[in-house]
DNA sequence: TTTGAAATATTAACGCCGTTAATTATATTT
DNA sequence: AAATATAATTAACGGCGTTAATATTTCAAA
């Protein structure tokens, strides 16, 4: 019998529905303006019915906080290539930099709303495929300028955090307009590069040239 | 005629009565629960009182924001004492974690929040006393860095949004919870104030140690 | 095929929010 | 005392997330 089963599916089609419908409020209008009233209006049914398939508005987020995830991550896919662990990770920086600029709506919800990591932490879910990956292409570049000898030997989860913290940073107060005081407007971008930049400078100034010639 | 003066006098006392209560609401339950409607519940007028006094609610955050510049730059004060302008930038680091962590509700509206830009952007003062005086100090501490060769001569600008960007994409990535999959929770205040540790650290192996003896 | 239960959807309502317009009460000036 | 200016209030608009109660539809068993 196939009936539980196109039940199923039908009600995989209105969430996915619900889903769109919350992506398309986001992409055009923001995330602070998707709401489960608007959704309802979209797919035409009562905001009510949108409790049948989401438990609550912060589910709903979180999904779209996962697709911003696979986007960054899809940034990353080139790096691979790169055979310079420290270019990688200068590189990783600048994907970094690029995919906040250019999807301040998307990088606010991963990186500075609090309501999905409510909700990560509510389903508990041990492991998180999305976050966890990138964060382990950090470490594992970070571990590697090490074992090369291009980063000093520390600890790594310290260094991930600077490194992360810098770019983070960057984004954030950018999106947040608050370099804007500090440089001018139209300059704030290429002085966010210069600030990777110049981090990236100090750890090459470290070390004896010859392991970082490739570039 | 000390009757307009009285006036004035009894205007800015209503003014007070209302930002002391949106203070109390927001030290007591955090920014986010502060509302023109339970601040008027307060002060016992009614909620549509508060706006013969100011402008909109974003005004009234933008008091509790410079309170927690003024907060900030007396932290700040005793760093004049230090010598080494590369130990003051240090501490000056250490200053702005530690009052990240201790004041995350004032920090995130003086950092993370969108409002008070607006308002700032509004109001477009030239100027804006606390947040120019934070600024101008990480400027001057920097380039008296450079000037005595503790810092390689660069762009002071794209150094301050480093310095800035770590220290801040550290601690908003910890108020907002990001670290807690990165490393444990308990060890994360430590491995923050390693993160910059370490960067300073770059520092002084970069330059012929001489001029930082005095650490 | 009718009946009755389960699934689906809706309406009404609660308690919030910021803000504006219209109205009433209180001082001040003429 | 009357007119005017100031201060404060009530009522209302349009928004929000969410829950409880009610209605409708679907579908298996009688």
């Amino acid at each position: 019998m196939g009936i539980a089963e196109r039940k199923e599916k039908q009600k995989e089609e209105i969430r996915k529905m619900i889903l769109d419908a919350s992506m398309k409020l986001f992409v055009e209008e923001g995330f602070e303006k998707v709401s489960i009233r608007k959704i309802a209006d979209i797919i035409q049914y009562s905001p009510t019915t949108i409790y049948l398939y989401f438990k609550d508005k912060n589910e709903i987020l979180f999904y779209l906080n996962q697709v911003g995830f696979i986007k960054l991550l899809e940034q990353n896919k080139e790096l691979t290539k790169l055979q310079n662990p420290l270019l990688r990770l200068h590189k990783m920086g600048e994907n970094y930099i690029r995919f906040g600029l250019e999807n301040p709506e998307y990088y606010d919800l991963m990186f500075i709303q609090p309501a999905p990591m409510e909700k990560l932490a509510e389903l508990n879910l041990g492991e998180w495929k999305n976050g966890d990956a990138t964060r382990d292409m950090l470490k594992s570049i970070i571990a590697e300028c090490m074992e090369k000898g291009i980063l000093q030997e520390h600890d790594i989860n310290s260094v991930a955090m600077a490194v992360w913290g810098l770019v983070h940073g960057l984004v954030s107060l950018s999106i947040r307009r608050r370099f804007e005081k500090l440089v001018d407007p139209e300059d704030v971008v290429k002085t966010m590069y210069g600030s990777l930049n110049w981090m990236m400078g100090l750890f090459d100034e470290n070390i004896d040239s010859k392991t970082t010639d490739i570039r």
